[in-house]
DNA sequence: GCCGTTTTGTTCTCGCGTTCACAAACTCCT
DNA sequence: AGGAGTTTGTGAACGCGAGAACAAAACGGC
């Protein structure tokens, strides 16, 4: 057995390259349902909308997967990467929180296609429970724990109104799931130790109207 | 006495500061709703989930809005930072792609509560004509620079297929819009001086999931 | 087997963003 | 009024990421 010392657990990959290996999964995707069997960084770098000496630094982290003078073989390429990120393998999800934007995550099928499987729906109205979104069924938020041991579910993904997420974010944390994707538009507090991503729609709106406003005054001003 | 002449559009501020205004903006929102009147930079930035020399910073690009030895006025701040970002006024926005997940767009109270307007529901498949959601009818692609026209809308969302998306911001440019929320599961081209923003739902779970790799690993080692 | 061409992997430099640390400024108490 | 105690605003140091440029390596033709 390789003696997994510091040298090897050095291969420390920078996060904005991790954040965009998912990128260059899907474009290795797209390029392989297309027929191409090997492509340049140039052709992987246009397809992934970034340039390529930053694609092939980032692939650089990974090892030395590539052909000079050749290029990348997509195939083999698209494996490693998507082991590196460790898709090869099926992780179990929670979705809690069954709403407009829990029925569209639990019918996205972007999630299954990609390694994610969706084993539970919970929401805290009854109202809710029983009725089966994507062919599963939502159940009470109670079951959480009882979910997460069985299946082993390392990932949460938290789609409630802003005032339960920090609530269902603790019993996560209490019962062993590391990892939250939060769609609620509210900061929540995690322990060390526990990733949170934190996806809000209408911060994204802001971002833009932000810009919007500079061009119109810059118009505005010009006139 | 400084000239702060209003039309001083040499105040640029830095990309990272405008991705966190929004959250400023909310939690002052919230110590607003919880009767907060004045508070420290220490207080809003952990209500923001950040550093509070960040914050601080942040709010320097603004303007001197705070008090030495008092802290920040929540409603003066508030909408300081409100007519920072143009959300004083209310925007226009057109959802293109009424699936999954533009119902759940259409239907986000976050939007309309924070200066967006959603004017139109877009969708090629005629099945989805004329269904109401939240309100708002679905209408036919083709009405696209009809209603961008007249409502002089700047700012577009594409929620369809990965396939439609570039089609979908080619025809939102033709006609006049300038900035995109990219939700499609693809890299969208699009002229300089349009803005393109991508919220993509399974990479953010393939990031959480290298990371809960990662943390696997280190366990594997160690054991 | 050797040379020119192509393309990768890597080094170096530069700019941006984060954080620290402290002076300036305001309040409160005596 | 003056000093002690707070809290802001900002200058400076530091680290990370982006992009350019180049050396190393593979292929193909002869």
């Amino acid at each position: 057995m390789t003696a997994r010392t510091s040298s090897e657990t050095a291969r420390e990959i920078p996060e904005a390259t991790v954040a965009r290996l998912p990128v260059y999964l899907r474009a290795l995707t797209t390029l392989s349902d297309e027929g191409t069997s090997t492509c340049s960084s140039e052709d992987l770098a246009s397809a992934a909308g970034v340039n390529s000496a930053k694609l092939r630094k980032d692939l650089s982290y990974l090892g030395s997967y590539g052909t000079r003078g050749v290029g990348y073989d997509v195939e083999y390429l698209r494996y490693q990467i998507a082991r590196e990120i460790g898709v090869t393998q099926d992780w179990p999800v929670v979705i809690v929180g069954i709403g407009n934007l829990g029925h569209a995550l639990a019918n996205y099928s972007g999630f299954r296609s990609r390694g994610f499987r969706v084993v539970a729906l919970l929401d805290a109205d009854p109202v809710r429970e029983g009725e089966v979104v994507a062919g599963v069924e939502v159940r009470p938020f109670d079951h959480l724990e009882q979910i997460v041991s069985e299946h082993d579910v390392a990932i949460g993904v938290i789609a409630t109104p802003a005032l339960a997420a920090q609530d269902v974010a603790d019993r996560m944390v209490a019962c062993g799931v590391t990892s939250i994707l939060n769609f609620a538009p509210s900061v929540i507090a995690v322990p060390d130790g526990v990733d949170v991503r934190k996806v809000d729609l209408s911060i994204e709106l802001q971002i833009l109207a932000y810009h919007e406003q500079r061009k119109a005054q810059v118009l505005d001003g010009a006139g």
